[in-house]
DNA sequence: ATGTCGATACAATATCGA
C-alpha cells in the first residue's frame, strides 16, 4: 500500500503534471497541500476518473488540503481541533478503508516566517494543538499516519547549508523540539527508518537557482504510529518531478514523498 | 540584487504569501 504526500502549490495550476504522476506512481492514498482553491473549484472529476475518492478542505487563495484515496474514505475531520477561531484550512483527517485500515492525516503546518511576528506565534500554537491531537490519536491504537508539509527542517543534515536557515522559522530550536516532541509521543519518522539512497531533500525554492544548485531542504514528512511503523517497507522521494514540465504547467517547489506499508 | 511562482483585485500592474 503506497501512501504519499505532495505540496502542489495550486492544484489547478499543477493539474496536468499531477495527473501524469498519479497515472505513473499510482499511490493508493495521497495528501495534497496548498491546493489554493475553494472546494467547488477542486478538480474532483479529473481525480475520480483515475479512480480516486476525494476529501477536500479548501480555502480561497491560500492553503487548502485534500486526501485522495483509491479506497473508501470515512470519518473525515476538517480542521485541527483546539481553536475554533482558526480559519485557515491546514488539516484533514480520514479513515482509509483498506483491507488493513489506516487513519490518514494530511497537514499543511504554518510556515511561521518572519520570526518575531504573530505568524511565528501561530506556528508554535498550531504545533501545540497538533501535539495534543497526535496524542489523542495514539490512544486509538490504530495504524495512523500524520503526513504533509510540516515546514520543519528536523536536523542540520536536512538543509543544504545550516547558516542560511538559522534565522528562518523552519529551523528554530522551538520548532525542531516540537517535532521531536511528536516523535517522543511514540511516532516514528519514516525517513529515520528508511532513509533513501542519495537525495533527502523534498523542497527546492523557485528563487535563486536553488534547484539547479541542489540547494534543498527536507520538510515533507511521514510520522507513523507504532501500529503503522510495524508495517513500514519503504520510502521514496520522487525528486524527478521537480524538473518536469508539461505543456504550460511548471513544477511545484515540493516533490511527492511516498511510503510503502505492508 | 531573493534572481520565482500563483491567486487576487483589477483591468496592466501591485500586493501578498511562500
Amino acid at each position: 500500500m503506497k501512501l504519499a504526500t505532495w505540496n502542489v502549490n495550486s492544484v489547478n495550476a499543477r493539474l496536468p503534471l499531477l495527473l501524469e504522476w498519479f497515472r505513473e506512481a499510482a499511490p493508493d492514498v495521497c495528501a495534497l497541500q496548498e491546493i489554493k482553491c475553494i472546494d467547488e473549484k477542486f478538480p474532483i472529476e479529473a481525480f475520480e476518473s483515475l479512480g480516486y475518492n476525494c476529501a477536500v478542505f479548501g480555502q480561497k487563495t491560500w492553503n487548502g488540503v485534500a486526501i485522495l484515496s483509491k479506497f473508501p474514505l470515512s470519518d473525515v475531520t476538517k480542521g485541527l481541533p483546539g481553536d475554533d477561531s482558526d480559519e485557515q484550512s491546514r488539516y484533514i483527517e480520514a479513515l482509509v478503508e483498506a483491507p488493513q485500515p489506516v487513519r490518514f492525516v494530511g497537514i499543511y503546518l504554518p510556515n511561521g516566517n518572519p520570526l518575531g511576528t504573530d505568524k511565528f506565534a501561530y506556528k508554535l500554537r498550531w504545533l501545540e494543538r497538533l501535539h495534543a491531537r497526535a496524542a489523542q490519536l495514539l490512544t486509538l491504537e490504530e495504524a495512523t499516519i500524520i503526513t504533509g508539509d510540516f515546514n520543519i527542517i528536523p536536523t542540520k543534515a536536512d538543509c543544504w547549508k545550516e547558516s542560511v536557515w538559522l534565522d528562518d522559522a523552519l529551523y528554530q530550536p522551538a520548532v525542531r523540539q516540537a517535532y521531536q516532541g511528536l516523535k517522543n509521543l511514540g511516532y516514528t519518522d519514516a525517513f529515520d527508518v528508511m532513509p533513501p539512497e542519495g537525495n533527502r531533500y523534498t523542497f527546492w525554492d523557485y528563487q535563486a537557482g536553488a534547484w539547479q544548485k541542489n540547494e534543498g531542504i527536507r520538510i515533507d514528512h511521514h510520522l507513523l504510529s507504532p501500529q503503522a511503523a510495524d508495517r513500514l517497507n519503504g520510502l521514496v522521494i520522487h525528486k524527478d518531478t521537480r524538473g518536469r514540465t508539461h505543456d504550460e504547467a511548471k513544477p511545484s517547489d515540493h516533490v511527492p514523498v511516498e511510503i510503502e506499508l505492508a
